[in-house]
DNA sequence: TCTGGGGTCCTAGGACCC
DNA sequence: TCTGGGGTCCTAGGACCC
């Protein structure tokens, strides 16, 4: 048995509403408004939604004509992944001034362990530590943060989420049962709408009522792991270490198509495409894997894998394009697909040397890893641009030729809109993330 | 007008090996 | 003649997370 923490000093972050909150801080326009952050084609679905969208019933994984349907007055944009970025960089930044030992979930989610390099956390100086942090990333971002702090991780990101927006909340010692045994099964992390399904038949509502069930009961409910899992997750028994360094386990890509799409031809291309991409990211990581997966999915949902396992690791495009549209071909797609998949698992540190690279009369050609230059230039929603005459702004939204741009950034007052013919030699894309003077990364 | 994209972990069955 | 038994690897699918 691990030992059980008696303090309060594992902490969990989380960025309000985060990607929304990104794009209200860069667009004055859009503060106190709705905004919704997504797929924005026909077959999107949320990211995330502002508070303001929020109380129009709008949430994440929705898809984006339902919220389209509930707030047509909101803004809907693309995302600006790569500002996001930035910003998470420096909020985890501020983290590993805390503590080494920082876990990031996602980009505006992460645990840091406090005892890793002190002891004598007691719940006022977590909460004194906890309120500097969420002032610190306020000062260097702009945005909110949620904070919970507890004697586990399973407290920790429990009480971040209580106090939402802006929250702050240090969970007592002895008092974790108090709090978790009334919650619905539902808020354990692992009990999504499958497992909450399943209790429910079973009559277990409340972490309380899963609390009373005998663990082989649920493992013959839940199977081994899981059933093991949340016995006692259920008694607030929760030693899973914060750590700090977890190590790819695969590299995919995937993409949903407007339409379903039947034409061989048109797969292929996207599967050369994809392998590519896959190819560029592994080698930015310095990995490479065995075995390729490729995936599809239906146009009634249904979701299928075809993979296989090579006799030594690559990152090279053309093994990887030639294996996926191996795979592809074992797979019946005559009646359409919505999504096609390529990815690559099986990972290890690097390929010394790809001996099991494609000959070289393979009919495969090395694929352009970014799609072809459209023909007409697209602009997205949220997208920032530059105009020679009127300066930096944001893409509001083009169609028929015409691309409107709000000019306006995070230092400026809400500003005017223009519009303008969408190949405007003028206009032109403006990178999201602007290099800070003297910062890293001239390296 | 349905349902993204990037991941992680688990399970189950079959092959294969000793 | 009544058919071991465990371990590992591989494949496919599913649940879950943000």
């Amino acid at each position: 048995m691990a030992a059980v923490r008696s303090e309060p000093s594992v902490l969990h972050l989380d960025l309000d509403a985060f990607f929304a909150a990104v794009e209200q801080r860069d667009k004055p326009s859009l503060r106190g408004k709705p905004v919704v952050v997504g797929g924005i084609g026909p077959r999107g679905v949320v990211a995330t939604a502002s508070y303001e969208a929020r109380a129009f019933g709008i949430g994440s994984a929705m898809p984006a004509t339902q919220a389209r349907a509930l707030c047509p007055n909101a803004a809907f944009l693309g995302g600006r992944f790569e500002a996001y970025r930035a910003v998470s960089e420096i909020v985890m930044g501020l983290l590993r001034e805390l503590s080494p030992a920082v876990e990031p979930l996602s980009l505006d989610e992460a645990f840091a362990d406090l005892a890793v390099t002190d002891s004598g956390w007691d719940v006022e100086r977590v909460r004194t530590v906890a309120a500097d942090l969420k002032a610190a990333v306020h000062d260097a971002t702009g945005l909110t943060a949620s904070v919970g702090a507890g004697t586990s991780k399973l407290i920790a990101k429990i009480a971040s989420d209580l106090d939402k927006p802006d929250g702050l909340v240090v969970v007592e010692p002895g008092t974790e049962l108090d709090l978790l045994h009334p919650m619905p099964v539902r808020k354990l992390w692992t009990v999504g709408p499958a497992t909450a399904e399943r209790l429910r038949r079973a009559g277990v509502h409340t972490v309380a009522d899963l609390a009373a069930v005998d663990e082989t009961e649920l493992v013959g409910l839940l199977g081994q792991a899981h059933g093991k899992l949340l016995a006692r997750l259920s008694r607030g028994e929760d030693d899973r270490p914060v750590s700090p360094h977890r190590e790819s386990k695969s590299v995919s890509v995937e993409d949903t198509f407007e339409r379903d799409v039947v034409e061989r031809a048109l797969l292929t291309e996207n599967c050369d495409r994809m392998a590519a991409t896959v190819s560029r990211r592994l080698r930015a990581a310095s990995l490479s894997g065995r075995t390729v997966t490729v995936k599809i999915r239906r146009h009634d949902f249904q979701s299928h894998t075809r993979s296989t396992t090579l006799p030594g690791p690559t990152d090279d495009a053309r093994t990887i394009a030639a294996t996926a549209r191996r795979l592809l071909a074992e797979i019946d797609t005559s009646d359409g697909i919505r999504l096609l998949g390529v990815g690559v698992s099986g990972l290890v540190d690097w390929a010394q040397e790809d001996l099991f690279a494609e000959d070289a009369d393979d009919e495969v050609p090395e694929p352009a890893p970014e799609p072809a230059e459209p023909a007409v230039r697209r602009w997205t929603p949220g997208q920032d641009v530059r105009h020679a005459v009127h300066g930096d702004g944001w893409v509001q939204g083009s169609g028929v030729g015409r691309v409107t741009v709000r000019f306006e950034t995070r230092w400026t007052p809400p500003g005017r809109i223009r519009t303008f013919a969408i190949d405007d030699p003028d206009l032109t894309e403006r990178p999201a993330v602007v290099p800070e003077s003297g910062a890293a990364g001239a390296g």
